[in-house]
DNA sequence: TAACAAGTTGACCGCCCGGTCCGTTTGGCT
DNA sequence: AGCCAAACGGACCGGGCGGTCAACTTGTTA
């Protein structure tokens, strides 16, 4: 048997795994990556032996979880590669980005970097991607000069993340902080940053 | 014995805690509120017994040491509460907040929230010393109108969250977010916010 | 339909954690 | 010095975790 050619999944293998992996992403989402194997394995209506045949580690499943993550929002940012308002695009993507990945924050960013390497590329791709956003914002003057793709992959998810201190939070409070960063990215009113980008 | 009359504590017994209270605050720091307690005690240089007798509970040793971080935060907003520029005055009270709270992040806002009275009691203190500061820089012209203290307080600890995710980040990389965040606080340039503050 | 490989399962393992307990040590008082 | 309450410390406990395994079930193929 070649190394490239897999063999097709048995039918119900196939059905455990997408509910395998729905449940997975629906609770990191809540619970965050310390979300407990068995309780997954639960929600998805399998036995927890099951999750370890389809993903050797719990890093993997979560490593899986991440990866569909990111071809989400990498396709989202080829679509908006060519729009018409640059500065309008960006802050699209940075919208629906915070929108859909409500919790799982920034962990695709370190979390097993090294481990799975069709994530590494993934995200590579990603990145690329928010670069040129950034850049054709930039290059429109809707966003000031001083500032990387980088610095927008790293403040996209912080609405996310500050708003999951505000005990009954409003679904959608997330976008007030992400209007005050995205205005904090414009060019009227920019002081020097103090520090060069990472 | 009288209810309000605390016997002082023995002479090890109080060094014990003070080395224990460093050790969790460095503990806490850099490992975050999951942090173990055998870890804290080794560090401290004391058995674990000896933490459980300082502090019923681990939650009730991290409530103390975040107790510590918000009067010294307090503390911090009133010595700025009548400075001349309103505007900078709050612009280093968020540069004094991020850079002393390396990490152990807005956990103080929700967690232990009603198990201790005390700390609540402070954290209303400190509450009160940054809307404060908040509206004096808005009566000074150096922060936009529709901004709210609570609106400061959760992006106070952005800076640092975000910059955690840079692998080998510069110890002072959360002053360029922070500036970037500030500029977005600023009235120059700012768009309508799609969201009331909490 | 018969037979087998692929897939499933939950009991089980080792580990680490927060918290308890009791035998031991130690500091303060007379 | 001698006493004792206060303080100490580490073995220990129960529980939950990620991960394994061998007995069992099921989809597929001829």
């Amino acid at each position: 048997m070649r190394e490239g050619a897999e063999r097709p999944l048995r039918a119900d293998a196939a059905r455990n795994r997408s509910s395998l992996l729905a449940a997975a992403a629906r609770e990191f989402a809540e619970r965050g990556p310390d979300a407990s194997v068995a309780d997954i394995a639960r929600r998805a209506g399998i036995g927890k032996g099951t999750v370890f045949r389809h993903f050797p580690t719990k890093e993997d499943l979560l490593a899986a979880v991440v990866l569909d993550r990111i071809e989400d929002l990498a396709a989202l940012a080829a679509r908006l590669a060519n729009a018409d308002d640059a500065g309008a695009a960006l802050l699209e993507f940075m919208d629906e980005a915070a929108g859909r990945q409500q919790q799982l924050d920034l962990s695709f960013l370190r979390e097993s970097g090294e481990v799975n390497e069709r994530l590494a590329g993934a995200r590579e791709r990603l990145f690329a991607a928010i670069i040129a956003l950034v850049e054709r914002a930039q290059a429109a003057g809707a966003v000031r000069g001083d500032i990387s793709g980088m610095d927008v992959i790293l403040l996209m998810c912080a609405p996310n993340h500050v708003v999951s201190f505000v005990p009954d939070a409003p679904p959608d409070l997330w976008r007030r902080y992400l209007g005050i960063i995205f205005d904090g990215l414009r060019p009227e009113g920019a002081r020097p940053l103090p520090h060069p980008a990472p």
